[in-house]
DNA sequence: CTTGACCTTCCAGCAACTGGAAGCCCTATC
DNA sequence: GATAGGGCTTCCAGTTGCTGGAAGGTCAAG
């Protein structure tokens, strides 16, 4: 099948599509007129890289998890340490923009938002 | 004063510091020598542009808060308002993050992590 | 006078795409 | 058979916010 179909099955925008051929995640077939030929395998891949994406893993991240995929003799401790290892990074980023978020809220209730140029947002950032 | 003693004020690279320059969030004075060199005001508005990323706004957002801080006729409620939506986008991130983190904590409780290659982690990006 | 730390500019690269240009292919319709 | 359109191709550039490194100038100490 042709890349828009692929695309359509996988949510996956065309553009994306063919960086991940770029760079070697997937290697769909070539038609004769140069088009690329998406088996059901092909499809397959692609909407497993895009769940793994939505989870947030890297692209080096899902590359060897696709390796893992499509490895019978892999060990699940070895999948399992790297989503462990990417689920910390996440609580990470959370941990972060909630500290963010507190501080954040807390200058965006102090300020009265009106005409007047008296503003404890700018005066946190000024003074730290 | 130099860079360096600049960046120790401030906690910025250096690097850093040349990029805001080259992106026109500063425009430090220069010596003889061509070296940069930092007034007491320049190093406070580093020291301003490090407080507001740390929050997280992005750089077109630090130049609009710079030029609202240097503004005496500003109104709070143009800050308000900024700080405002930059929070939204925070609390959307942090919603989507914690998304992941659902999935993935479920995910990571249900993998044995043995040396068998059974996987509900490869088997859910696998058929969704 | 040399050494070493500091400074300068410029170029390249990171992640993961996304947009756009120039041009080929395929099908349908007139 | 010509043409119009939609989809496909490649390639190049841009995004965000720096960061690393190379090649070379400057300055203070010994």
């Amino acid at each position: 099948m042709n890349i828009g179909d692929a695309a359509a099955r996988t949510g996956l925008p065309p553009k994306t599509i063919r960086y991940y051929e770029e760079i070697g995640l997937i290697r769909p077939a070539r038609g004769n007129s140069g088009y690329r030929d998406f088996s059901d395998a092909d499809v397959h891949k692609l909407a497993f890289l895009g769940r793994a994406r939505a989870l947030g893993f890297s692209i080096e991240d899902c590359r060897t998890l696709l390796g893992l995929y499509e490895d019978e003799s892999r060990s699940s401790a070895d999948v399992k340490r790297l989503a462990r290892s990417h689920l910390a990074q996440i609580e990470d980023k959370i941990a972060a923009l909630q500290s963010m978020r507190a501080t954040l809220s807390h200058l965006v209730d102090a300020c009265a938002g009106d005409e007047r140029p008296d503003c404890p947002i700018l005066r946190d950032l000024a003074e730290g």
